[in-house]
DNA sequence: AACATATATACGATGCACCATATATAGCAG
DNA sequence: CTGCTATATATGGTGCATCGTATATATGTT
């Protein structure tokens, strides 16, 4: 992993918010980012793609839904990077956790994330 | 500190390495940078500028020199990241280091840096 | 099979960040 | 003052990242 790379993956605020919701979450699928930023789904997905091309995240597809984690081979100095700036800037995540609570139907990850969504 | 704007100033290569050499050494004038990263001086100079804006860096003039090193009231987690960084990735540094210690009529930094280039 | 939901990708358009070059400003030496 | 070094800024040009929209693909349901 580059060092440039890398950060220039959270230099765009769409990619920023995602990364630090799977931070927090563990794991979330393509539609529960879309509805905790608020944005187009072709839109998410496509920064995903992106993230995921780079080594930053890998995926998983389970049925319909594809959950995204952060890639198990990530650097220790990208991990850490990752904690400072979720410990920093929590109140990043206030509305985007609101809206993912509020979402109805949200999809099963009976068993298999790290760590829930909830925590 | 907003960390789209942080990590925004960390995708570039020009003001990445700037950072990491004045992580490194606690404080460098524009001409060590120019000399240390081989690129031109309004190239440095004008990327200096755009990361005191933001408040990440500070300047210090000293007679025709203008030192520069990290904001006094950069958030720990600023500082956090950079740690982070530049304990990950030293071999980005090697090449301008060297250039750095080739360089001859450094200027005189007496009793005022809070690290010595040479550590 | 048809239909619905979730996700991925293609395509053309747009704006912004970066660049090189030239020039201005500031401090020091003579 | 003149000249020299160090630094800052202005200007016009350029490329790349991002975007919205449309569409393709994949899975599940009936």
């Amino acid at each position: 992993m580059q060092p440039l790379d890398f950060f220039k993956s959270l230099a765009d605020e769409t990619r920023l918010l995602s990364l630090l919701l799977i931070q927090h979450a563990g794991e979330l699928c393509v539609c529960e980012l879309t509805e905790a930023l608020a944005l187009s789904q072709p839109k998410v997905s496509r920064h995903l793609a992106n993230l995921r091309k780079l080594g930053i995240l890998q995926d998983r597809r389970r049925g319909q839904w594809v959950f995204y984690r952060f890639d198990e081979q990530l650097p220790p100095w990208c991990e850490q990077i990752m904690q400072a700036a979720l410990a920093g800037n929590q109140q990043l995540l206030t509305e985007p956790l609101q809206r993912l609570q509020q979402m109805t139907s949200r999809p099963a990850r009976c068993c298999v994330a790290t760590r829930s969504v909830e925590r």
